[in-house]
DNA sequence: ATTGACAGTGATACTGAGTCTCAATATCGT
DNA sequence: ACGATATTGAGACTCAGTATCACTGTCAAT
């Protein structure tokens, strides 16, 4: 809920650019600024848009490459909920065990953390002979709750 | 283990056809017959070229156009690994509520089924007000146990 | 068996997320 | 400031999946 810190995740990042070995660019800057500028879920295309705002020298192919970084790092987390286009979550270092519920109609998403699932997960696996290297609980759903509230903006009815 | 009934689950989508008012015609049939004559997952690709080898005049567009209706009468699931292409899972009706690993080395996939875990996500989401329709959980892994046992064909070392 | 309403079809153009290429440019240790 | 090399933008490209459209096949009613 309290305002978590940014700037730690930003930090973080630009340390791990310099133990690889790459730059600090301006178009990176830009991209790192907007990513742990906000609290939402995001697309490619939509980071894209944002970090103009910032640069206007930033391109999509930059965006594209930088993306893989920030999993790499992770700091971000990437999702696929079926859809054609990935989202990505900046708040992944704040809270790493996280999973998502999807709400098909609105495309609503409401975050949950469980030790029960992840305990179950991990031994699950690890009894079938696996390394888990990540896991993805994905839930799609329509928000009944929400929509007798009205804040399901159904889309297609 | 045992070879399960396909012609069970041919026979229940020809209903399901029937049903929604919709006609059973030479390509459907070379679909059916393909889906419900492996084991094995494919993507919308290999259905094609298998669905050809049956039915020269199948096109890629009836395949498209069939596949939503097998995942909609329930017999064959959909799954998303996060590459750029769909699997499809024939074996579904036989077993409704498995979940998958998937190696990311080998691309090998072992399928298992845990009461628990249905039960503990049912327990989530509902406590948060959803009405689930699917849910996936998905193991990026890689099985080391194979590995050793020299089963996992590694692809790019 | 013929009809006819309409579901279904193949070919092909298209979409859109993501990748690749390449010449030009920017970074940063020295 | 220099220079090795990481990075860049523009735009061509890829490829799974979708939309369009004129033609065809199915099947219930006659």
């Amino acid at each position: 809920m309290a305002e978590p810190d940014r700037n730690a995740a930003k930090t973080k990042f630009l340390g791990f650019l310099e133990e690889k070995n790459l730059r600090i660019t301006a178009q990176r800057r830009a991209i790192v600024d907007t990513v742990f500028g906000t609290d939402q879920h995001f697309t490619a295309e939509q980071l894209l848009e944002w970090a103009r705002e910032k640069d206007s020298s930033v391109s999509r192919a930059t965006v594209y490459r930088t993306l893989p970084l920030l999993t790499e790092s992770g700091l971000v987390h990437e999702m696929d909920f079926g859809k054609d286009y990935k989202i990505y979550d900046p708040n992944y270092a704040d809270h790493p065990n996280h999973n998502h519920i999807i709400c098909d109609d609105c495309d609503k998403i409401v975050e949950f953390e469980s030790d029960r699932l992840d305990q179950l997960e991990n031994e699950i696996s690890t009894g079938l002979g696996f390394k888990v290297k990540t896991q993805q609980l994905r839930i799609n759903a329509s928000c009944e709750e929400m929509k007798r509230l009205g804040e399901c903006k159904n889309k297609g009815n």
